[in-house]
DNA sequence: GTTTTGACGCTAA
DNA sequence: ATTAGCGCCAAAA
């Protein structure tokens, strides 16, 4: 994809509150490409080890990347529950960028 | 140029 | 709650 997609995909991602997630299809449809949930995750797969990736999942709350790296304890340092790859309380913690636009 | 792959999503059983 | 099937689209093979 083009250089204003991931950017734009990554300026979504930092305005994600702390202890919240959201999901790839969700910024996707933010920045303008409703059907690029797979090119979200494709960025995500190749930067730095610091940056926030671990607020994304899948539109069901599953955490898909999680065999990687340490996203799940990430997440539980910043409050948010999660039981065998399944985000806890899903629903409530979910924030849509959608909102914020 | 064609086929396969993949950190996805939605709907219907 | 799970599974199966289909749609989607860029990148890699």
């Amino acid at each position: 994809m083009n250089e204003l997609f991931e950017k734009q995909v990554f300026e979504i991602i930092m305005m994600t509150p702390k202890g919240r997630v959201t999901s790839y299809g969700a910024i996707a449809k933010a920045v303008g490409f409703p059907n690029h949930s797979r090119q979200v995750g494709n960025v995500l797969k190749n930067y730095d080890e610091d940056f926030p990736a671990h607020w994304v999942c899948n539109s069901s709350g599953r955490i898909t990347a999680s065999c990687q790296r340490d996203f799940v304890g990430k997440l539980k340092l910043e409050g948010v529950e999660v039981k065998d790859g399944k985000i806890q309380n899903f629903k409530k913690i979910f924030w849509n960028p959608l909102q914020e636009l």
